[in-house]
DNA sequence: GGCGGTGGTTGATCCAGATCAAACTCCCGA
DNA sequence: TCGGGAGTTTGATCTGGATCAACCACCGCC
C-alpha cells in the first residue's frame, strides 16, 4: 500500500545508517530494476538497458522530512525514484511558497536544474525515500550514443511540460472540488500504473501541502474531503483515502480535462 | 516597436498569398538570422551554427488569428519563431480553456508534442506571424553529433519547465495585482532582450486573453490596469502600455519572486 | 499511560474577485 | 460618413473560498 513499500530495501544493500544523506556503496542495476517499465528505461532493448548500468551507480537515502536539493543548489545529477515519496516546490523571498508536484517511484526529479546549473526548486521527501543518482553529464553522453534513450528522455522532459500544462488549466479555470476530484483521480491513476489499488491508499502530504499544490487553503482541502465523503464519493480517515465512486468523482470534473 | 516590425519580411522572401499557412521556398540560415543570440543557436560556434541551417529549411507564415497547430495535430516539427506573436492555450472538452503562455520571437513552440508524437495545445498567432520549421527528427540527429547543441536544446525545455513552475507560483499564490505586475514586468524584460523599449510596448492579446493566462477575469484585468494607472505606475490607452514605474511595480510584487 | 504538539475538522464571518449589466471607444467595412 | 461589432471600462451586486477561531484526534515520546 506504502509506496515506500513498493521496493523493500535489501538489507546487505543498505547503507550505512549514520548520514541523513548517504551514499549506496554497492552495485547497481537499471536492467534488474523493477521499476524499469516506469523509470528511464522505458522502450530500451535489454543491451541498452545494460548500458544505463554504468550510467546510475551510486543510490541516496533521504529521511521523510530531509531535502535532496534545494533551490540554489549546484546542479549536476538528475533522480530516480527508486522508493519513497517526494514535493516539489518553489519559493519567494517573502515565504509564500508553491508545491509544484508530487513525485513517487519511477519519477525523475531534477530536471529543473539543467537551464542554469543550479536547481530552481526544493525536492523535499515527504517518507523516507531512496533515489538513484544520475550524474547528468553521463545521460547526455549516453544520450548521444543511444538514439532510443535520447528520445525517451526527451519524452520525459515533454511530459513535464504536459503535466504543467495540466496544472495551470487546474489552478486557472478550475473550482475547488474540481481541483480535488482531479488531483484524487491522477494520484489513483498513478498507483495504479504501480500495481496499487486505485481505490484505496494513503496520503503522503498534509492537507496544507495539498492546499499549496492546488492553490486552496487547507480549510478548503479538508471541507471539499468532507463533502466527497458526504455525497458518498470517498471515505476519509486522515491520510487513508478510499475512493468509492471513481466514476462520481469523473462526473465532477464535468468533462474539465481530468488528470494533469 | 511592435514585435511584427523586428525582422521585416523580404518581399522577394515571401511565399505566394493564396495559402493561409504557407511554406517559404527559400533557403534559409541560422547563420544569419539576427536572432540567433536568442533562438537556438544561442552559445553555438560559427561553424556549429552553420550546421544548422540544414536543419531549418523551411519558414512558414501564419496569419493573425490563425493555428500554427492545435491539440491533437500530429507532432513532427518545433517552431522557432522569427516575427510576429504567439498564444499557447490548452482546452478542455467543456468549452474551458487555459492560456499557457505568450511567445515572442526567438522562442520555441511544440516541444509539448514530443511526449505522445501528437501536440498538447494549440498554438495562436496574435498577429501575422512567422516561424522556422524544425524537424524534430532532424533535430535529434544533430543533437547527437553536436554536444553544445544538445546541451542548448535541453536547457530551452528545462527553462519552459522553470517558467510553468514560475506560472504555477502565480496561479496558485498571487493576487489579482501582483498577478499584472509580473505580468507586465515579465513582458518588459523580453521586450528589453529584443532591443525594444521595456516601458512602452504594444500588447498584443486582449484582456480576456491576459485573464485566462493570469487565473482572472476579463474585468478584473481592466480594473487592476486601471488602478495601476490611479496610482501613476502606468499608462494604459487601449493596447498601448507605458510603464512609469517599473519599481513601483516591482514593490507590489513585493518579493513575490517576479518573472516566470 | 499521560501529555504535548502537529495536523485536521468545523463553524462564523469577511472579502477579493466573479458575475451581471450598461455604456463607451475604436476600428473597419459598406 | 455612417453603422456595427469586438473589445474595454466602470458600476452594482453576489459568492466561493479565505480568514479567524475553536476544538478535536491522533501520534510519538517520556
Amino acid at each position: 500500500m506504502l509506496a515506500a513499500q513498493v521496493i523493500p530495501i535489501r538489507p546487505d544493500r543498505a547503507p550505512p545508517m549514520n548520514a541523513p544523506l548517504t551514499l549506496a556503496h554497492v552495485k547497481i542495476a537499471c536492467s534488474t530494476c523493477n521499476l524499469r517499465e516506469l523509470c528511464l528505461p522505458v522502450g530500451l532493448k535489454k543491451d541498452e538497458i545494460e548500458s544505463l548500468d554504468d550510467l546510475v551507480y551510486t543510490r541516496k537515502k533521504i529521511k521523510r522530512g530531509d531535502s535532496l536539493f534545494r533551490s540554489g543548489d549546484e546542479f549536476a545529477s538528475l533522480y530516480a525514484i527508486r522508493s519513497g515519496f517526494f514535493k516539489t516546490r518553489v519559493s519567494t523571498e517573502d515565504g509564500r511558497d508553491q508545491v509544484t508536484g508530487f513525485q513517487m517511484a519511477g519519477e525523475l526529479m531534477g530536471i529543473d536544474g539543467i537551464v542554469s546549473d543550479k536547481h530552481g526548486c526544493d525536492a523535499v521527501a515527504l517518507e523516507d525515500s531512496e533515489v538513484c543518482v544520475i550524474p547528468y553529464s553521463k545521460l547526455e553522453e549516453l544520450s548521444r550514443r543511444y538514439e532510443v534513450l535520447q528520445h525517451h528522455f526527451h519524452k520525459v522532459m515533454s511530459r513535464e511540460i504536459v503535466r504543467d500544462h495540466g496544472v495551470m488549466l487546474l489552478l486557472g479555470s478550475m473550482r475547488a472540488e474540481e481541483r480535488l476530484a482531479s488531483f484524487l483521480l491522477n494520484l489513483s491513476q498513478r498507483f495504479t500504473a504501480r500495481g496499487y489499488s486505485s481505490s484505496d491508499f494513503l496520503l503522503r502530504m498534509t492537507r496544507e501541502e495539498i492546499g499549496s499544490f492546488l492553490g486552496l487553503k487547507l480549510e478548503t482541502v479538508s471541507r471539499a474531503f468532507s463533502r466527497f465523503q458526504e455525497e458518498g464519493l470517498i471515505s476519509v480517515q486522515q491520510k487513508h483515502i478510499r475512493i468509492a465512486d471513481i466514476p462520481g468523482l469523473k462526473k465532477i470534473l464535468g468533462r474539465a480535462g481530468g488528470a494533469f
